[in-house]
DNA sequence: CGTTAATCGAGACGGTACGTCCTGTCTTCGG
DNA sequence: CCGAAGACAGGACGTACCGTCTCGATTAACG
């Protein structure tokens, strides 16, 4: 939640306290109604309310609106990053590329997408979706770093570059099938292949 | 217009014609209004019409929805691609990737992302969409082949996949900003380096 | 062609024009549920709307809320007030009396003591409520009047004094049953005989 | 109030008892938001409960709604009658009269208009004003008889008719403001003039 | 003197209704 | 037949209260 009382020095808030059953309720009900192929235009609060057994306002009460309740869904969503070390640079980027896009939970994989017009214009919202990308991007650059370090990569390679080349072609294809005719399920390797064929040292 | 009475051949229906005046203040109105920066949800029919200042039912006699508006909207606002044949592969990608996310019109920028929910929801959106990118993928196949023809790139060269390697990065920098510390500017010529940079013959 | 030409004899307002079958289900939705027992505040625009089968904005267009909708019920139904001219003082008394507090339509029986609260509170509510009165009162001064010229009733009375005299104790006794030993029936001819037993003239 | 543990002879609950400046501060938030104005609609349990600093659940605990408080409002402040005894009907009259629909806290004025829906609908509700009523009716009918012992007024008065036209205009233009043309101030006195000009012996 | 039990403020909870806005359809009139 | 205007049924919005329910913290009298 984005204002939950965590802190352990407070000295507990007055009054009853919130549910985390309802909280999970209130996350669950909106997968489901995602997964049941809404579009963020047509999942209403309301709906959600209804499908969780749960007063509207128990819902505004935690989160602002929509969007805010979407980018939390998929922040519970995204567990941790896989954190691949198999001493080769090209085995765990296949690992990182293939959980592009993807999610624990399969319901969520349609949520991208639907982030994205508010991505654009609400800036709140890209910051929050930049803290949620952060950390993927940290595990590539380690992988990356470590690959120059063992003298796979060339020292002097775009790291920032190469995150994006890397990821961008996957995650356009996963969430949108963006390139009719590319398979993909190979396209990690055949991505790190592309670009590295060029990149790697001697 | 999906169903416009322009064609002369028609064995033109009776009654007052629709008036192409229309049509443009529609389009018109509904760029504006993304401009302003609504959100595809907060950009209702109802303003549409009352900024064109025409009736609601004027909009519906064109289009089925806000959706196939928007489509068309895009439609009309890709001219044609450029089609550059400088010679030389790297000049020639670099005017194509200059323009792709772009359109004449800048007020239709943010058009793309809000797209996205319904290409991935709405198959004949997904067609439409794919019919819209195929000249522009044409063209820079023909770039690319040329390239091999000249022998500036390799023969062996996979041709779908090193489109979507170059677009993919570019299109998402420009429509989100994905990454924070790219150049969105330099990103054209820089991609075409590292991809090339590994993939270009000897 | 967006301009169209002003002030034209017609008073015709452009667009579709209010349908009247509406007006009435709205009316009659209404006075169905306050007859089946509700309270003003329990009494819902929602529960309103439903029964009438149309939409809240609906409502919303022709009434400003809640209250000015029950005022306005209540002015469809107390239709014109009686008119009597017995040639008798007493007679026209006792006629216009037995109709204070009442309606032709039984179901409206209940909204005056609803209004009272908004009378009290609204300086608008306040006009239109005095607006409502106002003929029947004009009825009963012209009924004083000519018992005055007739030489029934002293010259000198008091016309303002004797309708608030004569009302108000059948008013409270209809609308809250005031008193509780008086009877209901019998009161409008009482008490003009004891104001009148002290008025009259010689 | 209700159920209040005052009495002495209670075997007293166990646990803390009730606070009495709670109910204090309960009443008198209740008659400060009156007083500024709220229609009993608008009048919400939870405003009380801010304004008095009090927990809902405490204003629950104490009374079963919004009726049940203000009714019990209404007889906390509501204090004893009047008892006039100059010796002469008509400025006894005058005394009794003045106090119509008045109470010792001027900001309660408002709560009889309030009360009058729940009256026609509650019977238990209906019970409970006319107790409260009873004791002032009471009086004013002592006054009567003792002004038709000592011949001031005729033997054969029909007294509970004579309390109620003497009453009934001076409250409906106290409350309501009923007839504009009627002063408030001088009313009493008016009304018993005209009544008893016809009905004072000789 | 600590236990016990009902109190207190606070505020979360499932609901209902509010009054607004938009959707997609429909009438109306005038061009 | 087109087009502007706008009414219509329906449904979601986000807010405000309802009456009930936890919470931790008081606050007596009883043991």
């Amino acid at each position: 939640m984005t204002d939950m009382t965590t802190t352990a020095d407070a000295p507990r808030s007055p009054g009853r306290p919130r549910s985390t059953r309802v909280d999970e309720a209130i996350v669950e009900a909106t997968l489901d109604l995602l997964a049941e192929g809404s579009t963020l235009e047509a999942l209403s609060i309301e709906a959600i309310a209804a499908r969780a057994g749960v007063g509207k306002a128990t819902i505004y009460r935690r989160w602002s609106g929509k969007e805010a309740l979407i980018v939390d869904t998929l922040r519970t969503l995204k567990g941790p990053p896989p954190v691949p070390d198999t001493g080769n640079v090209r085995a765990d980027l296949v690992i990182l590329l293939s959980a592009v896009g993807r999610t624990p939970d399969a319901r969520a994989a349609s949520i991208f997408p639907c982030m994205m017009p508010m991505l654009q214009r609400d800036p709140a919202m890209h910051r929050l979706y930049q803290e949620l990308l952060e950390p993927r991007r940290q595990v590539m650059r380690d992988v990356l770093r470590r690959g120059i370090e063992r003298g796979e990569l060339r020292a002097d390679l775009d790291i920032e570059l190469t995150l994006a080349m890397l990821t961008a072609p996957v995650l356009l294809q996963r969430l949108l099938r963006w390139h009719p005719k590319l398979d993909e399920e190979s396209l990690p390797e055949r991505v790190i292949d592309a670009l590295f064929g060029g990149i790697a040292a001697d």
